[in-house]
DNA sequence: TAATAAATGAAAATTATTTTCATCTATCGT
DNA sequence: ACGATAGATGAAAATAATTTTCATTTATTA
């Protein structure tokens, strides 16, 4: 079952954390797409609507989100980071088009069973791993490129 | 079959790179551990036996040493990059101590299968795919922790 | 040994992110 | 609705990683 926009206001209020037009701004921002956004991203998306916030609430506002995990963050191979709404609730991975930046979330993740096995073979006590695909989405190989500049 | 000092020199050389004693330091410092390393790391590890280098030649150097496909790059929790010798000629991904850093190279990738599967149901034409499991090695969890500040 | 293309280092520039602090406001109890 | 207050915001400065610039040095090759 995926999370949505209400979903996330009231979790985040019953949170302890305040309902401002900032933060629901960005949660909208968020919400409004399947691509990944970095922080300056976000900031000038919300911008359009509203000269009514800064970059410094955007970062602060990604931190809440994350913590009370609303969001996913991704490592963008330039070592920047890219945000996207989480949507699945469960663990899950992300296929991420290096053009256009749209991310489609994997569910049915199947890395314990070869966790276990590096486990057993090294002695590691396993903490987490991390599973990201790339690729070109069917849109942009038939050239629809819908965003100006090339993600990731 | 894995790489070693000697191949990575006479390989640079042959790809057209000079062999300053700067650059014999860096390799020589990847090569010396298993553990991943910042470049501060490595300049640090590197100025305690000369003085003769500079910040700015260990990023160049790690630049092209990740370009002619010698060193792997880690990225970090904390949104740096690691890096470490390449071992392994082939595919391969990485289990990482989140204590001491020390890292093991998992071979034999399973990917590719669930690779194609994903291309499939997305219709997604896949690049590539990164893969990195975090842990705690035998040695920390016995306690005996070797280096001092906490990694990743 | 000389020529030269490449490499280096110091310093400045760039960029992402975080911190500080004074001001503002969403929320809650009255 | 009103006032108190903890928490949120924005402007500006601080931090930190990385890249660029440019004058100087050096590994390589003939
Ligand atoms: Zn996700
Ligand atoms: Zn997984
Ligand atoms: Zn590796
Ligand atoms: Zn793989």
């Amino acid at each position: 079952m995926d999370y949505n926009y209400k979903d996330i206001l009231s979790a985040l209020k019953h949170e302890g954390y305040k309902l401002t037009p900032q933060r629901r701004a960005v949660i909208q921002a968020l919400h409004s797409t399947y691509n990944h956004m970095t922080p300056l991203e976000i900031f000038e998306k919300v911008s359009i609507r509203s000269r009514n916030i800064s970059l410094v609430t955007i970062y602060r506002t990604l931190d809440a989100l994350e913590k009370a995990g609303f969001i996913c963050r991704l490592n963008l191979e330039t070592g920047r980071s890219g945000y996207l709404l989480r949507r699945p609730r469960s663990h899950h991975h992300h296929l991420v088009c290096s053009i256009c930046g749209v991310v489609v979330n994997i569910g049915n993740c199947e890395l314990e069973e070869l966790e276990k096995r590096v486990s057993e073979h090294t002695g590691f006590k396993i903490i987490s791993h991390t599973f990201d695909i790339s690729g070109i989405c069917p849109e942009c190989q038939n050239g629809k490129i819908k965003t100006s500049g090339v993600k990731i």
